[in-house]
DNA sequence: TGAAGTCGCGCG
DNA sequence: AAAGCGCGCGACTTCA
């Protein structure tokens, strides 16, 4: 120990932290010639301590070879260490380690993993090894004090030292490395043709550079599979790397033609496996191979765990205890070509594995498995067909719509300047330093007065900025009603420009309405007129990118890809949110369908409350959906204590909002919030108090059925969809109560919007068997949640809308595959035009009898 | 300059 | 005692 007291130096001032320290500089405890090091942030309570070391025993771990340090040697409450704190006390951990000599270093958090990694960002570093100057593994993970805050990161944190465990005991990686054929002459290529004419299974995996799956302006760098093969001597597995389109390939230049040749084979092969596979099934199929997934192991493992990281990197660490693999995938063409096929080769390899364990556990539960197949599976392969299909947008439309947009937005925002003296109407500007004289030049408000970085503006800026706030809460003097969260130095935070603000402070200035207003065309131009004249393709097509494994509910998510939100690759188009496209004509209309074909909504009807009737049994509302009533209309009835020929088209909306606040837990006081916000009724305390009550009355089975759901995740910590989808909720635990009450209510809204969501994801799918099956020409276009969209030859429309509303309507294959028995009615409505927007309701005799 | 975090708002 | 749920993304700010 003589090294590290002369390591300690009580006296240290090199940063802040020794001023309010209880103890400066405080070395670790533990083996004095550890093997493992484990590294946290500060030696402040360590109330973790003995889980910790409890677990990393339970593990195997010995813990007679750890020392457990911190990477801030100072001890304080008082004062949090800044990054500088950090690489200043790195010198005295680094002593420690230089002189302890660890091979093995555990970095709990975010500080340690900076101290001894070098780099900052827990979320994404943690489960990976880095290698520390000294010669030892560090392998980083989020702090236990954070785990216990949030027990959802649970799962991920006894992964990560799992992980660790077997790295420090040299437990055998027991996956062997693959011995692989290199397909780069003639003669073996003809032999991986002959190989995959009898490939029973394929799991595969293409690495690409640059561009989209839906254009020219991208290309297969390899493609690598691990195979199962019929032998005589039975199944044989079979691994190849096949470059492609690399400077080191033998076949750059006929890339596309070698797999053409290879697609007939590829194209049979029934039992497919990728992970996150729609990825590489868009590439294949953009190719010629027709590619069908029949595994994809992120979909597994997220139906598995829906809280846990789903990238094949951690999920194989995790799973498999195999070591790191992987290189860095960008600027693939200037890397060594053996290296990414190798890279390439491991993917499927261990891919092969990882879905043996995962298809093990989910057909270990026989409902799950369902799921998983006949939501997921089946429910993937046709996304990825509306996926790059993409959908039509009218071009001319989005040409004239636009300017009409950006004019009407220069107007408010010139009216908006009159309005607060900014402007005379004339073309001059005046500025607010000439306004406010007093105002120091550094002070403008002035957007980005820009010194290093950027263009210099001089406009206003009308987003919630420092222009705006300036403009509404100095200039104008309004008042502040709400503050954002406090700044990190302890100043309170910005006045809230909040659309519910804004509305509080209409009356109190003319440029308040303007405002709100505003915010619509900005929003309009900036997230959807704007992306959508970047994203068309040559057919005027734009494509999305649906996720299944997206929401925790089941739900899909659609969006850009993942690789376009860091950086949007010159020349190449991304992806766009199709379930958020506003409702008005004026925008949802601009999408629709080429000449000769119809553009078919199909909302389900009210889907989430009909399935809070049949899960909750609640008497009044299983009677007015088996007698057709409106139940919004009834709850507007109700609340406003008006008989239902009273109710006004508006009055129902606002009943609308009631009905899904309440029916998912919503209290009193977020209930006049929302009443005010959405549509400015203001309720008292006693009012909002009654409303609740009174609703609660009408619906009296809704309370108990809240409170089985509260028994349930109490009792389980995870609760099930009526076709067994699984939500995992262990913030149940948590020891915050606001946390648990949370989790609570998510045990309720889970299983309905699962079950709603899933319920569509089947629909789209038999819709598009029987359409395939009958010759119809109809492309589903996308779902939005509880609605699918089709694209429908307007000659094939008599066939069409009867099978899409039958089918959505149908239970029978509900009660046939799961035996669960949905004894409400289930009801699609449909609209039919030729834009998205302009779409006209079809009452049902028409779906029937269609003429065009 | 880039990453991360927050707010606000589009949809269901 | 009280507590709607589920997303993606643009704009802005802050941090390093």
């Amino acid at each position: 120990m003589t090294q590290l007291l002369d390591i300690r130096k009580p006296d240290c001032t090199l940063c802040k932290l020794h001023q309010s320290a209880q103890v400066v500089c405080q070395l670790g405890f533990g083996s004095k010639t550890p093997e493992v090091m484990v590294v946290s942030k500060m030696a402040n309570g360590k109330e973790w301590q003995a889980d910790l070391e409890q677990e990393l025993s339970d593990m195997g771990l010995d813990l007679r070879t750890a020392y457990f340090t911190q990477a801030v040697k100072c001890r304080t409450f008082d004062q949090d260490p800044s990054n500088g704190d950090i690489k200043t006390c790195k010198s005295y951990l680094d002593e420690e380690i230089a002189a302890l000599k660890p091979k093995f270093i555990l970095a709990l958090g975010n500080e340690a993993l900076l101290a001894t990694a070098g780099r900052s960002g827990i979320t994404k570093y943690r489960g990976r090894i880095f290698n520390h100057p000294s010669g030892a593994e560090v392998i980083p993970t989020v702090s236990p004090s954070a785990v216990k805050r949030n027990p959802g990161q649970r799962p991920g944190y006894l992964a990560d030292l799992r992980l660790f465990v077997n790295r420090v005991r040299g437990v055998a990686n027991g996956i062997p490395k693959p011995n692989y054929t290199v397909i780069d002459t003639r003669e073996k290529l003809d032999s991986l043709k002959r190989a995959l004419s009898i490939t029973s299974r394929m799991d595969f995996d293409v690495e690409t550079a640059g561009g989209d799956y839906f254009n020219d302006t991208g290309v297969i760098v390899s493609l690598s599979a691990t195979c199962v093969i019929k032998t005589k001597d039975g199944p044989k597995r079979y691994v190849f790397a096949l470059p492609l389109h690399h400077p080191e390939s033998p076949w750059r230049r006929r890339w596309k033609a070698v797999l053409q040749y290879l697609a007939p084979e590829l194209s049979k092969i029934k039992d497919t496996t990728a992970h996150n596979g729609p990825y590489d099934a868009k590439w294949m199929i953009k190719y010629g191979c027709d590619i069908r997934l029949k595994f994809d192991t992120l979909l597994g493992l997220h139906l598995l765990n829906e809280n846990i990281q789903k990238g094949l990197k951690p999920a194989c660490q995790a799973r498999l205890g195999v070591e790191p693999w992987g290189i860095d995938t960008k600027d693939l063409l200037t890397k060594p070509l053996d290296q990414i096929l190798q890279y390439n080769v491991l993917d499927t390899w261990y891919m092969y594995h990882l879905r043996e364990q995962v298809e093990q556990e989910l057909r270990a539960q026989p409902r799950l498995w369902k799921v998983f197949k006949y939501v997921m599976m089946d429910g993937v392969n046709e996304l990825v067909r509306s996926e790059m299909r993409g959908i039509w947008l009218d071009v001319e439309r989005l040409k004239e719509r636009t300017p009409i947009m950006e004019q009407k937005l220069k107007d408010i925002e010139e009216a908006i300047m009159i309005r607060a003296g900014l402007s005379d109407g004339l073309g001059t500007t005046f500025r607010p330093d000439l306004v406010e004289p007093e105002l120091a030049v550094e002070d403008w408000p002035i957007q980005k007065i820009l010194k290093t970085r950027g263009p210099v503006y001089a406009e206003p800026n009308f987003n919630a900025s420092k222009f705006a706030r300036w403009m509404l809460f100095e200039h104008l003097e309004l008042p502040v009603l709400e503050r954002g969260k406090d700044k990190a130095n302890g100043d309170p935070g910005d006045p809230s420009m909040a659309e519910g603000v804004m509305l509080a402070l209409k009356a109190n200035h003319p440029v308040v309405p303007l405002m709100l207003e505003r915010v619509e065309y900005q929003k309009t131009l900036s997230s959807f007129f704007h992306p959508y004249a970047e994203l068309y393709d040559e057919d005027h097509r734009i494509h999305t990118n649906f996720k299944m494994a997206g929401t925790v509910t089941g739900r899909l998510s659609s969006g850009k890809n993942d690789e376009d939100k860091i950086s949007a690759v010159r020349g190449k188009l991304r992806g766009v949110n199709l379930q958020q496209v506003p409702r008005s004509p004026f925008v949802r209309g601009v999408f629709g369908t080429p000449p000769g074909w119809s553009f078919v909504e199909s909302d389900y009807s009210q889907i989430e409350l009909r399935i809070v009737a049949f899960l909750s049994r609640d008497p009044t509302m299983l009677h007015l959906y088996k007698t057709g009533a409106d139940i919004h209309l009834a709850t507007a009835a109700s609340v406003l204590g008006i008989p239902p020929s009273q109710v006004t088209k508006d009055d129902r909306k606002k009943a609308k909002a009631v009905n899904f606040g309440f029916v998912y837990g919503m209290g009193w006081r977020k209930f006049i919030q929302t009443a005010f916000e959405k549509y400015q009724s203001v309720f008292t305390e006693e009012e909002a108090r009654a409303v609740r009550t009174a609703f609660f009355d009408q619906f009296s089975g809704l309370q108990p059925w809240h409170q089985r759901q509260r028994r349930l995740v109490n009792k389980y910590g995870r609760v099930q969809s009526p076709i067994g989808r699984i939500r995992h909720l262990p913030d149940i635990y948590s020891p915050d109560e606001g946390v648990r009450a949370e989790a609570e209510r998510q045990a309720i809204n889970s299983p309905v919007q699962s079950f709603g969501s899933d319920l569509a994801v089947m629909s789209m799918v038999q819709i598009n068997r029987k359409f395939r099956k009958k010759g119809i020409e109809g492309h589903c276009i996308g779902l939005v949640h509880d609605a699918v969209n089709y694209e429908i030859r307007d000659d094939h429309l008599a066939k069409a809308l009867p099978i899409i509303k039958d089918t959505m309507e149908d239970m029978s294959l509900i009660k046939k595959k799961f035996g669960v028995h949905v004894d409400i009615p289930i009801l699609a409505d449909l609209k039919v035009g030729r834009y998205w927007g302009d779409a006209r309701e079809i009452e049902p005799e028409e779906v029937y009898n269609w003429a065009a």
